[in-house]
DNA sequence: TCGAACAGCTTGACCTGTCAACCGATAACG
DNA sequence: CGTTATCGGTTGACAGGTCAAGCTGTTCGA
């Protein structure tokens, strides 16, 4: 798997010692810039929503987040970003926020109606776009690739470098 | 697979809807966005060159693109941005271009020493942090990830929504 | 109960990514 | 040939992401 002398090059036939397509990260920044600017595009269409924010008011409706620390360790996002993205939520009255009881650091974050309803609305649109994607893979082959997807999640976690 | 009346939710019900966890787009921007903030970092600490900048070098020198339209198409990158981090390389040394002689549009990318150098002290440590990552894979379940992905990038691009 | 350490969130400065308008070179077509 | 369309690349304006410092509130140990 190693091979010491390999610094022999003097044009750049440096190709063989690293095959971009089996990068892993190459290709999945190279998917997910697709797939962004798909998504993006589409809210666009729809409503005026950014794709950030609507990630952030999915997270809310999943009820895995009611806190913006919640936000944060589940998506990877930025807190700073999630903090400015709250802010103009609440301006455009997708959410409400109410500092908890206990710990008044906390804003506990809660969807209104309105949002609630493009939620609902929008939905449909992104089922539909997931199924394209996953559409050609059999069941089998779809819990495979979340499996996968799980096991980088985890190694990623745990990387020191 | 589909199920009609199902917006009957009046808090935030609509989890049962879209369970995050299995949304692809999802699951590969939060893997990214770790991959991407690990992958600056550990370029920050070993040289000072941005991961973007990182990328293109490695593109050219694999022998896969030799002008910025290649590497456009190759990565997915917006070519503006392309176009000035080619700016900065050539500036920083990294990089000489000489314009093409059948097509003075074109201007033919190449590696400086100093790049290829560089290139070639790194290239070990990204090496590693790839094999860290899919090092629990089989080499049959590298390939299968690959192929998904293959399959992934292929949808997504013929995808009209 | 005081102070230090820490947690959740905010802010500002900066950098990167994105979109669209543009420019000069080439190709396509009458 | 000359006109128009297209292509590779550039540029400017702006939105979005990232980093680090800071603020306020909470926890914990002496």
């Amino acid at each position: 798997m190693s091979n010491k002398n390999d610094h022999d090059a003097d044009e750049s036939d440096l190709s063989l010692l690293y095959p971009l397509g089996n990068i892993l990260t190459y290709r999945l920044s190279k998917l997910q810039a697709r797939l962004n600017a798909q998504a993006a595009d589409l809210l666009r269409r729809h409503d005026g929503v950014p794709l950030a924010h609507w990630r952030v008011l999915v997270i809310l409706s999943s009820g895995l987040a009611t806190t913006q620390k919640e936000i944060v360790e589940l998506a990877a996002f930025d807190k700073g970003q999630v903090s400015r993205i709250v802010d103009r939520l609440i301006e455009d009255e997708f959410l409400i926020s109410e500092s908890d009881i206990d710990d008044k650091r906390i804003r506990k974050l809660r969807l209104t109606a309105s949002a609630q309803r493009m939620i609902t609305r929008l939905i449909p649109l992104m089922q539909k776009r997931q199924e394209h994607l996953v559409g050609g893979f059999s069941e089998d082959e779809k819990r495979q690739l979340f499996a996968f997807l799980d096991r980088l999640d985890d190694v990623s976690g745990k990387m020191k470098l």
